[in-house]
DNA sequence: CAATTAAAGATAAAATGAATCTATAATTAA
DNA sequence: TTAATTATAGATTCATTTTATCTTTAATTG
């Protein structure tokens, strides 16, 4: 019921790139530098939120990162999926029965809470993080 | 973004234990065969659930373990963290300069959507789960 | 006292998470 | 075209957590 660090380095990250006004792209030194991490570790990262089409890259000398969409219509839960997967809360693998339904009840009442979760995490934007930030002068 | 096997395991054994009508103790062999698992392992998990007051465990000829609460007062929520723990969903360690809040906004934002799942799994019940069983004739 | 049953400890195997290093491919600028 | 820059991919390592088993201990009943 945690997740990972790497969820919480690439919401961060998204927050850097969205914040970043101009729109040059952002070399993944930068984003590693105010993150304290090692540059390969959060490039593998990075290339899963650009393979979900949340950022793109380019390679080469100006190169870097780049958001794709607009900060609002960046959910906290496009950015959690892209790095946890789409694996459900609770998978039950134990054979029912006939007192049981087919379906696990129980897997199937874990499946309305992680709806009820998602909703709840489509509802978060990136842009919601930046609207939060104190001006800068 | 995953609950583990034993928070599967532990579930069901709730809604053993509430399906048991008679009142009298059920074995951890009982319900280890049940699930097919090693008595030692599920024993381990029962103990988590009798320290967070779930259940009773009883020692000797007749013991074994009995609900302590009726199932309409057993939820999700209780099971969850007797057996995963307290720790948020998502525990932000770097530091943040003057442009953040002194506490991370994306950790206040991950607090509030667990306060909101917490509430989705308080709601649901291993006496919910009874309700949803096909009657026995 | 003997049988039964849960609890605790030690340990181990397996899976996952976190991270680094090296090599490769692509792009730009000179 | 060449050199510098930058992302991508692969192999590998280390640490942590999960899952599980075995053994011993403690408590309870008859």
């Amino acid at each position: 019921m945690k997740f990972s660090k790497a969820t919480n380095y690439a919401l961060h990250s998204m927050v850097h790139l969205a914040m970043d006004n101009t729109n040059e792209a952002v070399g993944v030194d930068t984003l590693a530098q105010r993150q304290k991490l090692s540059p390969t570790y959060l490039s593998k990262i990075l290339t899963k939120l650009s393979k979900a089409g949340l950022i793109e890259s380019t390679p080469g000398v100006k190169g870097g990162y780049r958001l794709v969409r607009s900060p609002e219509n960046c959910s906290f839960l496009d950015v959690i999926q892209a790095t946890e997967g789409y694996e459900s809360l609770l998978n039950c693998t134990m054979s029912h029965d006939g007192k049981w339904s087919q379906t696990c009840l129980i897997e199937r009442t874990m499946s309305e809470v992680e709806d009820k979760m998602k909703e709840e995490l489509a509802s978060k934007t990136i842009a919601g993080i930046l609207s939060q930030m104190p001006e800068k002068n």
